[in-house]
DNA sequence: CGCTCGCTGTGACAGACATCACCCGTTGAT
DNA sequence: ATCAACGGGTGATGTCTGTCACAGCGAGCG
């Protein structure tokens, strides 16, 4: 049975279906209410630049459903991909908190609802509701440590085949078990993956014709079948 | 003219002269003595090991002076130096705030003040004091920030010598200007210096030599003196 | 003094991967 | 229908760097 408070977020976030997992989704009803008097709800189409690396911090963006990649690029154009961002990440908060400039570009990989709260709104919202400040700091953890379990597999992978391998590992909890192994849908090029992991489109191909021959994982269309999960694991050293 | 803000701090953060570029010791009078009436302050002796990636988070350690490396291993043994923390970090508070393992194992490189807060009194202390959080929150971006840069490093750099040279260049800013160039302390070893970009001991060694043949780089005794710092940055692509 | 131990310096060698080059199939536009 | 653009697949080649092996060297110590 909902309580007055639920029912009140569903009114004012009626976008987000992931109360609790969400960053102020389920906070108390004032803050949720000056949450929405100054955060600016909309559709952004696939490929939308979010913030450029670089950029002085204008705000910051949640991420309600989609998904976005965060890229970084070097001087020569090369371009890491970071992370791909979920519904529920709040994206450029660091940037703002600080008030230095984006370390990384923002582009949505599908029409994504994104509520955009403008720095000095963002700003005052924290000092006004400890609650909105305890759940920034959690959401940055969170971050923190998905970024350190990145340095990880970049730093201690012996080889490339290892950081792929790890990738596809990542991907399996959000698949689809079936009876022939887990359902992952790619929606990534071999390029992109390449980005993901620092290394070129070649090697990706080569590499996942490697595991298929070695009957680790299948592609069917955009599926991609992952049937030996524990071998892949074995093969990983980190 | 010191307010009796200030005086107040000394008082309480007497280790830290470093106020106001320090979480928490700018804080309000009221936030300073419940930090200071939770926190058990004390010198750990050079090599102690403050937490163990995999523990679970008994508290957060404040780093009011000395230094200390945050390291991962492979479960084949390799060790990666994430970053080697110094005063004013605050460590173990994304695990801490999410009440999950520690990510990362720290220890210490040298006599380090260090207060400890146990994880219910800091909890605590970030719902009771909204400023608290703030600072927390500032904190995490800082570590997130730093972190983006080090997967930027690992991730675009082509080679290793552009990692090594990224590294060295890092470490300008906190070096002496000379009139020989910027003199650096390197309190690491070859070893260690190749467990924070990835690679090898004998790797570091030889490129180190090279940068020396170049005339990027002289070392006498414990001193790194950087001599090309513009030739340094040209050879770095990222 | 001779010893060990940890750190540094090199050589030889092989394997992994980036690069370049080209081919193929699909898609979508003209 | 034709063509360009894009994603994917594959071979040849060179280079970087990880690995193994060993030597020198200073510090600390019995």
């Amino acid at each position: 049975m909902p309580t007055p408070y639920n029912l009140k977020m569903e009114d004012h976030c009626t976008t987000c279906s992931h109360r609790g997992s969400r960053p102020f989704c389920d906070m108390a009803p004032a803050a949720v209410e000056a949450l929405d008097a100054s955060k600016y709800s909309s559709v952004y189409p696939k490929g939308s630049l979010l913030f450029v690396e670089g950029e002085q911090p204008r705000g910051v963006f949640m991420l309600c459903s989609g998904r976005a990649k965060l890229t970084t690029t070097s001087t020569e154009g090369r371009t890491l991909i970071l992370k791909i961002a979920q519904g529920g990440e709040l994206l450029g908060a660091s940037a703002a908190l600080l008030g230095r400039p984006y370390e990384v570009s923002a582009e949505t990989l599908e029409p994504s609802q994104i509520s955009f709260i403008r720095r000095d709104d963002f700003m005052r919202l924290l000092s006004s509701f400890p609650e909105a400040c305890l759940h920034t700091a959690q959401a940055l953890s969170e971050k923190y440590a998905s970024a350190q379990r990145e340095i990880r597999t970049l730093g201690l992978a012996q080889t490339t085949s290892e950081k792929l391998a790890k990738l596809i590992l990542g991907w399996v909890p959000g698949g689809e078990t079936t009876s022939e192994g887990t359902r992952l849908q790619i929606l990534l090029t071999h390029e992109e993956i390449a980005q993901m992991i620092g290394t070129t489109r070649e090697t990706v191909t080569r590499l996942l014709s490697d595991f298929k021959r070695k009957k680790l994982i299948s592609v069917k269309g955009s599926n991609l079948f992952v049937l030996g999960q524990q071998r892949m694991q074995d093969m990983v050293s980190i």
